[in-house]
DNA sequence: TGGAATAGCTAAGCAACTTAACTATTTCCG
DNA sequence: CGGAAATAGTTAAGTTGCTTAGCTATTCCA
């Protein structure tokens, strides 16, 4: 636990190796764990992970009361709108999707998930929620407002990065 | 992950719509930019998201002192063996990474980067590794341990989860 | 009203992944 | 010791989810 001080101002010098941030570090563990849970929920849910992962941010979405489109899906997804659409054309087919025209807007198609596809997905998902549940739950008020912060800080540090060169790699 | 006082009992009874803990909302966000910066690295540098994701493998071992054969380089990347010897058959053909026998042991290969190799993945990465060292260096050192604490339980949380069905699903 | 923008879909091709089978080396015992 | 079993890695073939390019339909706007 080497507690520093504030660091302000980091110098880039000497860090070509990589984040000595013991906290860098910790969320690296996380990240490679969440791409092995990742393929692991596919193989269990035997469908690509990309698939449940539209499942997740459907009914995010919804939770948000917001209705995601495929475009807005594709968005999230990081893949591009013809993937999403065939990932919807999956889930669809498989009942765990509905998709319907957006009245007063015909272009838009309204995502929404079925009874049987939040079960299915669910099956898999709630025991990680616990989990994850606990993992927040076993910390103290101050803990929680702590990390809290820092996952903020990184999103919109990943955000300002993904802005970087968005003009020439994104979409 | 110790300390079980608070919320010994969380009842998963109306808990059907996921967690809807502020702190897996922020996780979940920095989840799914987490993907989207993967996507677009591997558009800046030019190849497949999985490859950019093995040349930092193989560069945070060797920062832990430890070197990686396409084995255990697979493992970590959560796909087959198979793949993994693809992957570093790119990255060698690349002259990103080396691949030289074991000394002692003749079926291991060992995975080493090259300066350029560092250099290319390092232009891209350098720049989200100083925002990441900016998002914690914004924290109090109580913030910090508790993001610190926080993404631990996390972990452990996820290595329970894939503990789980080890057996009929991971590799 | 007509052109540009937006949302989504289709079709074809590609490339990264998987499965299955194989080689080479090491380890374990009988 | 010597052969079976385990481990590490590779190869080859096939699958599939993704991309690119092009298209339709609808809405915005000027």
């Amino acid at each position: 636990m080497a507690q520093e001080k504030r660091r302000e101002h980091q110098e880039p010098a000497d860090e070509t190796r990589g984040p000595n941030d013991e906290l860098s570090r910790s969320l690296r563990d996380v990240l490679t764990l969440t791409s092995l849970v990742r393929v692991s929920l596919g193989r269990a849910l035997q469908m690509p992970a990309t698939d449940v992962e539209a499942m997740e941010h459907v009914m995010m979405a919804g939770r948000a009361g917001e209705t995601l489109g495929p475009g807005e899906l594709a968005r999230r997804l990081g893949v591009t709108s013809a993937a999403a659409t065939q990932t919807v054309n999956r889930l669809v087919g498989e009942g765990h999707l509905t998709r319907v025209r957006h009245t007063g807007d015909g272009r838009r198609q309204l995502l929404g998930v079925t009874g049987s596809g939040r079960r299915h997905v669910m099956g898999e998902l709630l025991p990680l929620f616990a989990l994850l549940a606990e993992a927040s739950a076993d910390l103290s008020p101050a803990e929680r407002a702590g990390a809290q912060r820092y996952l903020d800080n990184v999103a919109d540090a990943y955000r300002a990065f993904l802005a970087r060169d968005s003009s020439t790699s994104a979409q």
